[in-house]
DNA sequence: CGAGTTTGACCTGCGC
DNA sequence: GCGCAGGTCAAACTCG
């Protein structure tokens, strides 16, 4: 079965980050874009993922067999300085990792603040609301906007909507989403105190293509431990850079499926990667010398990406 | 019997 | 205010 990831998006959330700060005039592939955005627009998932440019990132060979749609009716993309420094200022954090994210950390004290703020409140109307009508299943968030999680998109092409990714969902809900048959499925992440959330579709333009969006981080290591399948430098390395993507990266995927998400998101940031030796790999070369150190350690790393990174890339080190 | 899925109803935010 | 669409809930159901 193939399947092929790109990195489409990343998170809506403002915080510091470890990212580079990639220049829209020096990156004009940056693919990124505020998923709040896309949230609050009545297009579809895949409707508003045509309203990027993607062209770029389609001309990528190992995203060929992507297709994204190209609409009519496409919106001007978000201002790209706004985004830049959007995903820019976000440092997402490891599963594992001590660390969180600001915009993570804004959400759970949200969750925190509304605890501490309506506790008596909710207890008394939820214990009533339960007895009462299911309208009042959910205590109502008064004064302030419900906080998003940071969120993180894969487009997979892959024949089945579910990937493996190394933890357990359980499915809560299924959609039908507007200009598309195909319905989005809505997963929970089953570990307790984890609220990860997961969503699913299909693209109606490709099919094959699964759009598989994460919300949130794990507070807890994947239950299927990686052995031998992957080596653990990959995830340790790819999510040092990129922790949100190395999140959601299957231990169970092939070598290759790794190297695809791995490029498609090196794409998505920005870095020009060609397969073959053209002056865009040349680009890459000297644009990654230009990201911050831990990237640099990211992208130079032989022993622990020299699987990863074809060797044509590396050698030019 | 427990875990996961299905599915209709409900909630929420946003645009008009 | 209303309608629409996305998101969530939870009872019913399925499966191992």
């Amino acid at each position: 079965m193939e399947k092929k990831e790109m990195v489409v998006k990343t998170e809506d959330a403002v915080g510091s980050s470890s990212f580079p700060c990639y220049n829209s005039n020096v990156y004009p592939f940056s693919n990124t874009f505020d998923f709040s955005e896309v949230e609050k627009s009545s297009l579809g998932f895949m409707e508003l993922l045509g309203v990027q440019d993607y062209s770029p990132l389609l001309e990528l060979p190992q995203l060929s067999t992507v297709s994204v749609p190209h609409h009519s009716t496409v919106k001007a993309p978000p201002d790209n300085g706004k985004e830049c420094s959007e995903v820019l200022n976000h440092q997402p954090a490891t599963p594992n990792s001590s660390s969180i994210s600001s915009a993570s950390s804004d959400a759970v004290n949200d969750e925190q603040n509304k605890t501490l703020d309506q506790v008596e409140e909710d207890d008394d109307e939820e214990e009533e609301g339960k007895q009462k009508t299911k309208k009042q299943l959910k205590p109502k968030k008064t004064n302030q906007k419900r906080q998003r999680e940071p969120r993180f998109a894969f487009m997979t092409k892959s024949e089945v909507d579910h990937l493996e990714d190394g933890y357990r969902w359980r499915k809560y809900g299924q959609k039908a989403v507007k200009n598309s048959p195909f319905p989005r499925s809505y997963y929970r992440c089953t570990s307790v105190s984890c609220n990860v959330k997961k969503r699913v579709e299909r693209s109606f333009t490709d099919p094959s293509v699964v759009v598989t969006t994460y919300e949130g981080q794990h507070t807890h290591p994947s239950p299927v431990m990686p052995r031998s399948g992957v080596p653990a430098g990959y995830a340790t390395n790819f999510t040092s850079v990129f922790p949100q993507a190395g999140n959601y990266l299957s231990h169970y995927q092939q070598q290759h499926q790794q190297q695809q998400l791995i490029f498609n998101t090196l794409s998505s940031l920005g870095f020009p990667y060609n397969d073959s030796s053209t002056p865009k790999n040349a680009g890459f070369t000297q644009e990654r010398r230009l990201c911050n150190p831990g990237t640099n350690a990211f992208l130079r790393d032989h022993g622990l990406l020299q699987d990863v990174v074809p060797s044509h890339m590396l050698k030019e080190e």
